[in-house]
DNA sequence: ATAATATGGATGCATAATATCCATAATTTA
DNA sequence: TAAATTATGGATATTATGCATCCATATTAT
C-alpha cells in the first residue's frame, strides 16, 4: 500500500510543468529540476503523452506542454495514466474469480476504501497543487 | 498502491477465526479453509502473535485463538502487525529527507489520502467483517 | 548539414513479496 | 514414558516487478 516512486515522478514532472507558463519544457529540465532519471522520465512521459494528457514535440526547442489546463488534470488522470486502472486489491480485476468469492467479507472494505482513495485523488487537481491548496484535514 | 496478498491472508485468517466461536484453530484448518499456503501462514501467524491480535498454543490440540473481542480489532491493527507503520509514500518516513522538500506540493496530498485510509482502517472492526456490517456508501 | 530533441525497443538490476523446507520445542494423549 | 501433534524460528529459494539504463532512430529547428 504505497504510491510509487514511478507516479510520484509523474506528478512532480506535471507539478513543475504546470507551475511554469511556458510550452515545450525538455526531458532534460524536467529530470534536472526535479531528480528524475531522465531516462525512465522518457517512459513515464510516454504514459501522459499517450492519455492525452501532455503534447509533446520533436526537435531542438521541441519538449512537452500540458494539453489541459491545471485546474482540468486531475490526479485520478495521472494514476491512471502510469499506473493503469485503479484496483486496489487483485480479486477487483474484472476476469479474476476469487475461489472465496461467495460471502467474502472483507471485499466491501476494501471497495470502501478505494472509493474513498479516488475520491481524494478525483478531487484533487494539478492547480491545487501548484497552488499549494490542498484543504487538508476534511477526510 | 495496492493491498499486499500477505495482508489479505492475515484479514482472512482473522475473519476465519472471529466467525468461529471455538479456541485454538489450527493452522491446519485457517490453511486448508482459506486457500493461504501453510508455511507461509505460519509466518503471519507470527507477526498477529506478536502484536497481541492472537493467542498461540502449541501441542496437540493447539493453535489460534483471538485475543480480544471481534469488535475491539480493527483493520489498522491487522495492517500494522503485518506490514508495520503505515506510509503511503517513502518520503513520508521519519528520518527520509527529500531534495525537494521546501514547498513539496503533492505530500499534501498524499497525507490527505493517508489520514482518509487510516481512518476506514480503524473504524472497521473484524466484527463489521464477519457480520457483513459494511456501510458501503459514505466516503 | 548539424545539433537537439523525443521515440521505442530491449535489456539489466535490485529489492521485496511470496513461498518452501527443516530442525526444534512444547504439549497432549495413549 | 512414548508417540503424535502442533507451533516456532531460521534459512533459503522463487518470483515479480519497480526502477533504471542503453541504444538506435525519427523528427525538426537553425
Amino acid at each position: 500500500m504505497n504510491i510509487s516512486r514511478t507516479l510520484d515522478y509523474a506528478v512532480r514532472s506535471l507539478t513543475y510543468m504546470g507551475a511554469k507558463p511556458i510550452d515545450n519544457i525538455s526531458m532534460k529540465e524536467i529530470s534536472e529540476n526535479q531528480y528524475i532519471p531522465i531516462n525512465y522520465l522518457a517512459k513515464i512521459m510516454r504514459r501522459l503523452v499517450k492519455r492525452g494528457l501532455v503534447r509533446s514535440m520533436v526537435g531542438p526547442s521541441g519538449g512537452y506542454s500540458l494539453r489541459r489546463m491545471p485546474n482540468e488534470i486531475n490526479l485520478k488522470d495521472i494514476y491512471e495514466a502510469v499506473e493503469g486502472e485503479i484496483r486496489l486489491i487483485e480479486c477487483m480485476e474484472d476476469d479474476k474469480i476469487c475461489r472465496l468469492y461467495e460471502g467474502c467479507p472483507q471485499l466491501p472494505v476494501w471497495d470502501k476504501v478505494q472509493v474513498s482513495f479516488v475520491k481524494i485523488l478525483r478531487e484533487t487537481t494539478l492547480e491545487d497543487m501548484v497552488k499549494g491548496n490542498i484543504n487538508k484535514i476534511d477526510a
